[in-house]
DNA sequence: TGCTGTTTGATACAAATGTTTCAAACACTC
DNA sequence: GAGTGTTTGAAACATTTGTATCAAACAGCA
């Protein structure tokens, strides 16, 4: 039968339509979506296979085991994802630091926040961060380390002259520790910013409001040295 | 027999020393450990009582179930944890803004960080923002507003004249993100900076760099209003 | 000591969950 | 169209995990 080609011919029409896509393909995206929402070891078997239409042996089949499959969705998210992180390398050399920043952080929170399939890997990485696996060296290696490297770049070029690297790496995770906290604790964002949204708009507009909170947490960080001890005011705080 | 005395007088000794404490309370420090640890749903309540020295039944017996024993784990944390918060309000008018964000940012990280059994409710509400029970509401409500409340009073009396509210809750969870950050990110911090530890006075070093960091961002902020609609470099990122 | 209520320990039970089996259905080739 | 390898579906299986049972051990009391 030409069955095959017709089916063939649906998914380039519309690849993106879950249906119109085999088995293996159904599963690794509706295992991305739930191992994102609720982590590799809460999320199960069950839930995944009827949220993909398919029967819970097809995840054997295909993939061996609830982990085959994990690793499947690492894999297939990690090929786009680490060709898309090399567009954004960081400090280019022809803008300025701040411009670079400036793109470093709307891109990752574009991708970290936005609802697009295309950036399911971002979301992976970060429950990862909370709930490691046995892929948690690889996503350090891969994406974790260079996407660091390249901040700590354009970071020490804003820092200016004679950084010392302790700044710097306080600095990086300060900017990282204010854009995850969005994708860490959603829930609480909605009950203390209720108005915020994960729209592409409200995201760029959070983009904005990091970006020069950061430039000024930086420039300030760089005046007032971490060595210089100031007066401390935690010290009492295990005597009451 | 007498031996009930010695046991009492024993607990009164070495109170800390889990050994002599009774099953219930051996429960609960096991339980509040491996809650922080794995979240309630990874949680199993053959480790607890592995961990506190009980028999698998125990748990059934004190508490009537899994979920009974985190109830119970929370509200005995509950208790020391809300009497130690009254104790930093927040903006108490005499000493500057600048001095209370100084004196939050120190508690909060000390309490989040520091590996003292006493501090154990920051933990459990860390993992609440990321793998919310049953009890999240009460935790959002008893915790996590109040002390959102009295940043958000310090850092409008930073950002001064007419601020909008929109640009202090923005400001408010830059600051908790850098110090939460830490906790959602321990397996992170320690690759991406090894020389970073929990100790007491590393805490206080990362604190400092905090609120240096966050005071620049905050006085960055309100100088550059968020509604000023800067150039955004962040409207091509799906587009490649 | 004997009695009574409390706590513990070993075991079993039941539900959830990852894994496996195997026959039926399907797709492709000759 | 028959044959062959691939995929699917229903059911069963094995393990994990929360819960329940019940007798033994214990503590307090007269």
């Amino acid at each position: 039968m030409f069955q095959t080609l017709i089916v063939a011919v649906l998914a380039m029409i519309s690849p993106s339509n879950e249906q119109e896509l085999d088995t293996h393909q159904r599963l690794i995206e509706a295992a991305a979506r739930m191992f994102v929402e609720q982590g590799f070891g809460s999320a199960k078997v069950r839930d995944i296979v009827a949220r993909a239409g398919a029967n819970i042996a097809a995840v054997n089949y295909h993939f061996g085991s609830k982990e085959g499959l994990y690793a499947a969705v690492i894999q297939y998210h990690s090929a786009q994802a680490i060709a898309e992180l090399s567009q954004h390398a960081g400090d280019d050399g022809v803008r300025g630091p701040e411009a670079c920043l400036r793109d470093y952080v709307c891109t990752f929170l574009q991708r970290l926040l936005t609802d697009t399939p295309q950036f399911t890997m971002s979301k992976l990485v970060a429950r990862e961060m909370v709930d490691p696996t046995a892929a948690f060296g690889l996503i350090i290696e891969k994406f974790i380390w260079p996407q660091y490297q390249a901040l700590h770049a354009i970071v020490r070029s804003i820092v200016g002259a004679k950084p010392s690297d302790e700044l710097v790496r306080r600095c990086c995770l300060s900017v990282v520790g204010q854009c995850l906290y969005y994708q860490f604790a959603r829930q609480v964002v909605a009950r203390l910013d209720p108005e915020f949204g994960y729209g592409p708009a409200d995201v760029e507009r959070l983009a904005e409001h990091i970006v020069a909170f950061s430039l000024g947490g930086i420039h300030q960080s760089a005046r007032t040295r971490t060595g210089d001890a100031q007066q401390s005011s935690c010290g009492d705080v295990d005597g009451r």
